[in-house]
This record gives structure tokens, sequence and C-alpha cells, in this order.
DNA sequence: CTGTATCCTTAGGGATACTG
DNA sequence: CAGTATCCCTAAGGATACAG
């Protein structure tokens, strides 16, 4: 299968063609935020994807080196994967202020607005640590 | 037309179910970003969006509250609109890091790497001031 | 210039059955 | 458990032509 061809060299448009779509960032939120790792813990997900889907978007996420897939059959974020934390919080921040109705945790929210780099480090590493924790 | 119904309360969700498609960010970006307002100047995008597929999105951007239209038939950012400039900086910020031969500004990237909230401050007083030119 | 309307094609997606 | 494989269907998208 030919990978469709790019529309423009634009980074916004870079970004949409990496994850523009109704399921990867839901996938990635799983995989970054919710510590998800393995196909049936990303089958769970509330929005009840269907398991092409997911594998096909599993698939993708490795093709465009955001996940790598274990001996354990566990995915797990790559860097550039984890360098999303910043898009991710950012959204969660624009949806918590503007939808009511959203459930993000407040501790969460407050923890964005006024300290969102450390918030950002804390992530990071802690997606980093669950990475390393099973030798 | 019925909305489709959102599928969780998650606020990666909302932001998928909001601008999770190939083109809304795209026309975001020529709103926020480069200034472009009229339809004429959106048709311009160097992704080539098609008349139908641009007409429903300004429509869905006006139902969604990220854009007005005036009298003078030019679309405006709202508040909210405004509100996902961090999101677009942040993506960018990826884009430049991961993608090599995507065409951001070197000085902009300096700038938002170093620079970020001021970065973002700027760009939204200069819609701000753009908005209010037209008396 | 700012869109509608139409037609047509395809990719994306949902349900479900099945396999190692 | 971790996916393939089908089938089917709809929404999304592209190309144009047309209208106020």
């Amino acid at each position: 299968m030919p990978r469709r061809r790019r529309r423009s060299d634009c980074p916004i448009n870079f970004a949409v063609e990496t994850f523009g779509d109704r399921w990867t960032l839901l996938v990635l939120r799983d995989l970054l935020l919710k510590g998800r790792s393995s196909y049936s813990e990303f089958l769970r997900a509330e929005e009840h994807i269907a398991t092409n889907i997911l594998a096909d978007r599993l698939q993708r996420l490795q093709e465009d080196g955001l996940a790598t897939r274990g001996a354990d059959g566990r995915y797990r974020p790559t860097a550039k994967a984890l360098d999303l934390l910043p898009v991710l919080v950012e959204m969660i921040l624009w949806s918590a202020t503007h939808d009511q109705g959203t459930a993000a945790p407040a501790e969460f929210v407050e923890r964005a607005r006024h300290d969102r780099d450390s918030l950002v480090a804390e992530l990071r590493s802690s997606c980093t640590t669950v990475q390393t924790q099973t030798p």
C-alpha cells in the first residue's frame, strides 16, 4: 500500500497527516496519558474502537515512529511520541476551558494552567519509568 | 442535519471531534496564523481545498463558535479559536523537531522554543488588532 | 467574489466471524 | 490474548458546473 502523498510541507499539515483523524489521538492519549500498552487495554477505550481500526492505527504509529512493539506484545511510546505531550496538554486545557461537560480532572487542569512545564516533565518521566520497569 | 453524537466526555475526544479531520486545522491555521479571512483567501491554501469542503468547514467553525462571519463576508476568529494558538504552536514545534522537510520559519521555531508564551501573546494580539482594524 | 449544487469515487469505519 | 479477514455502508472528499 503506497502511503498517501503529503499535501504540503507545512508543519501544521504534517501534524494533521500524522494524527488528524478520528482515532489516532485517542490511542496516543491512552498510550501517553493512561499508561495503556496492550491491545486489549486500547480496546477498552470508552469510545469503542473497532478491532480492525485499532490494529491499523497501531501499525501506523509504528510506521510513523511513534510507538514500538516489544517482544511482550506491549506498545511503548517513542521519544517522538513523548514530544507530543505538550500538544495533548494544551488540547486538554483548551477543552476544559471551552467545553462544559468535559471530564478533565480539575487537579490536572489547574496544574496544567499554572505549572505546565513541570507537569509535562512529570508525565514524560512517568512514561519513561513505566517503560523501563519491565526488564 | 443532526450533529454526530459525541463518543465520550474526554477532553482529548472533544478536541478530536472539533478539529480532528483533514481540513479544519488547516483552515484554522490560515485564520489564526496567516491572517486570512475571506473565502478566496482560504481557497488559496496550498493544500488545495475543494470549494464545497471549505464552505462546509467554515460553516462548522461558526457552529462550533470558532469563527464569525462579518457583514463584509470576512471570517474572524473568536476567543475560543484564539485559545487554540498554544495548541498550534506546540504542533509546529513538534513537526519542526521531528519532520525533516517541514517548512517552518526557523525564526518562528526558535522563538517558540525559547519564548513560547510571549510568542503566543503576540500572535493573539496581532489577530485581535487585525480584527478591530476595520471599523 | 462567495459560495451551492451535483455527481461520483474512495477511504474510513463498524460489525462480526475467525485464527494462531 | 492479539490480532486478521470479510463484508458492508456511509461519510468524506474531489471535480466541476452553476448562481446571485
